[in-house]
DNA sequence: CCCTCGAATTAGACAGAGTCCAAACGCTGG
DNA sequence: CCAGCGTTTGGACTCTGTCTAATTCGAGGG
């Protein structure tokens, strides 16, 4: 219990950076994001912030990734039709996403250069580039 | 009548040419995508195949989509967490999407050149990159 | 220490996109 | 005309995510 309360201060400290009150369920629900590198769903993230028994409601779960988003502290990450991954990596980066088995892996932007991007239309401002490069098995 | 009866049979051959046996309702179908070249939604579509009265159902819109796709006629277009796009154009592409409208808007892949793009990792291959620009309006 | 009041949380009903299934339909070739 | 198979269909179902009205929490003031 000791060892993770500091990461759980820690994590406090984090959301105040972000404008976030910091309660007991968002403490949680960020635990469950960054406290292992992946790319959660909602609903992987509600099953693991209620490890045993029931504590969080679904809806809090919704309405803190929202909020987490909007703060910036989390990035969504759509690629799969069906359901939104939440981004734990704060740097800019673009992602490999595994047709069949679902895995998302990060490309760090660094690495990455896009060139002669038409200009915007008018009246536009960029808010973000995603670039997804679907990969699959070589033999399929 | 005689004016689109030219299109739907050019359709026919189109659909004969990916592979796809050109039934009544896989036309009509095609005829919504392909008429107009907007990026519209399984609803969407629905919508404008059954435009008086409902002919087609909601299980032959999805299964001829899906098939549409499996197929190569046309692409879907992953942007929005609610509702994939389809979209008509066959040539390389990228999309700006305005994140308050939710309009959709080709880019020319061959104006844009990415470079650097780290190795695939081990035993995969490419299927596709997917570039999206996200927008919104300049003062907001 | 207790009270208040706004913020946060909650259960559960609801909505919308998409899937599934078993039955019915309708070409096509014999 | 019939058999067989691919296609279509309605409707029930699943899943992700939203909404709402009621309840609980907790920080700050007295």
């Amino acid at each position: 219990m000791f060892q993770n309360k500091y990461k759980r201060d820690g994590l406090a400290d984090a959301l105040r950076g972000h404008g976030i009150n910091p309660t007991h369920q968002r403490i949680e629900i960020a635990h469950a994001i960054f406290s292992h590198g992946e790319h959660l769903s909602a609903d992987q993230i509600l099953a693991r912030v209620n490890g045993r028994a029931s504590e969080t409601s679904k809806a809090t779960v919704y309405n803190t990734l929202r909020l987490f988003v909007e703060k910036k502290l989390v990035r969504e990450v759509i690629v799969d039709p069906s359901k939104v991954f939440y981004d734990p990596n704060p740097d800019p980066h673009h992602h490999f996403y595994n047709i069949d088995t679902g895995e998302l892996t990060d490309i760090d932007a660094r690495n990455i250069r896009v060139t002669r991007l038409p200009p915007l239309p008018r009246g536009m401002r960029k808010a973000g580039i995603d670039i997804i490069v679907r990969i699959r098995s070589a033999r399929a």
